[in-house]
DNA sequence: TCGGATAGGCGCCCA
DNA sequence: TGGGCGCTTATCCGA
């Protein structure tokens, strides 16, 4: 591998794809060491480092962007140093199998439905979903009483504070609900917020705890979520 | 692109490298779509695909393992079907930069210190961490308790629920510590147990929780944590 | 920049 | 296989 032309190419902003057999140090926010096998290097145009193994989807070890970049050889071994202003990385090359740089453009972003956010926005719009007379003050109120999904008033004006979450609602899905409704209660000085956790599914041990705290579940699935697996779901278009 | 040459590289356990002008469709535990750009699409060996934009360290798409693929060409655009049991993607090439196939072998495993693990350990061997007196009875308990840190008595026979963060505890981890502590509270039927939070820092609201809670925090970081960054962090010799 | 929360989170361990 | 939870989590969004 030329260790130039691969600076270069880092210097001009190109990807850098390498695959190799190596060793990899690591100092930073912890410390590891991953032994000799073959791997996928990817540097990216913003200095970001990746290393994957033939297999699993995250990286085996990694930088995060603005990594500085050196190459060094004793001869036998060339090694690619990467420090950022709290971490370290050695990666020590046996052999490089083979390489290539590439010149990218990408200025696109996901677009993207069905998250916690489009969940509580279904709910807002169609607050029967919940229950009859059920009525949204507002969404993601981050100001007075935290990060509320949705809140409002039940049928006898009674405050209620809904958590949303798009898959197995977990125990701290049941203890992020409580948290807020505490908090509502303190800062409105009321005696009674009624807790409403809205997902596809509870966890036994977050169900025994809903029960326990006197909070309810709703059966929701975020908008579109398996629409083309799940035929049974009601759909509600939006 | 060949595409015969890529299924069978995908057969043989190859990985595969593609860069590529393309747009995505996803549609699973979410729907998505990412529009025309150049990106890099790794297959791997265990047939989890990742597609990579020039910059960031997370995918912007990916399918798990066990993935199915095929491919498929229209005449003027060859695409890409991905499928397995609950989602489907989609990526139609405008134009394929370079592709290669690589026989990779990698049993390596990550070896890896300063863990919330590591921090558990330290505290259950060097008790004096959390204050003198302290007797440190179990680590890591998943059964009676729940999954608590570090478990003890301290001078007094009072029993003491630790719980670590390798970085700023937040609301959420006093969260956990309380549940832990209400937990053994009932299984104990015990009236006073203290909660005590070790991390390097707390989060602002984090404190206030832990002071209306009576709970505790020493500020402990995880063994070998910034070790070579901050002089001024006092260390202890594992 | 920091704080708080979500994620198509992933991966690990254990029942 | 599912529950519970840590992660060198990363990323987003608001103050």
């Amino acid at each position: 591998m030329d260790m130039s032309s691969l600076m270069k190419a880092l210097d001009l902003g190109n990807t850098v794809l390498i695959c190799a057999n190596c060793s990899i140090s690591y100092s930073g926010r912890a410390e590891s060491f991953l032994a000799d096998g073959d791997r996928i290097i990817m540097i990216k145009s913003d200095r970001t480092l990746l290393v994957h193994q033939p297999s699993g989807s995250t990286p085996i070890n990694y930088m995060r962007d603005g990594t500085a970049f050196r190459f060094s050889s004793d001869g036998c071994r060339s090694v690619l140093h990467c420090s950022n202003a709290k971490e370290f990385m050695n990666i020590v090359f046996n052999r490089v199998h083979f390489h290539s740089f590439h010149e990218l453009f990408d200025g696109q972003k996901l677009q993207i439905t069905g998250s916690e956010r489009d969940m509580s926005l279904m709910i807002y719009n169609t607050p029967g979903l919940i229950e009859e007379g059920f009525r949204p003050l507002s969404m993601e109120e981050h100001t007075k009483f935290g990060f509320i999904d949705v809140f409002g008033f039940d049928r006898n004006n009674v405050l209620v504070v809904v958590e949303c979450k798009r898959y197995v609602a977990d125990p701290k899905a049941v203890d992020q609900l409580k948290r807020y409704v505490e908090k509502v209660k303190v800062t409105k000085g009321l005696s009674s917020v009624r807790g409403i956790l809205a997902a596809p599914r509870l966890s036994p041990s977050a169900e025994s705890m809903l029960l326990e705290l006197g909070f309810e579940f709703r059966p929701i699935s975020p908008p579109k979520y398996f629409e083309r697996f799940d035929s049974k779901q009601k759909r509600l278009d939006f």
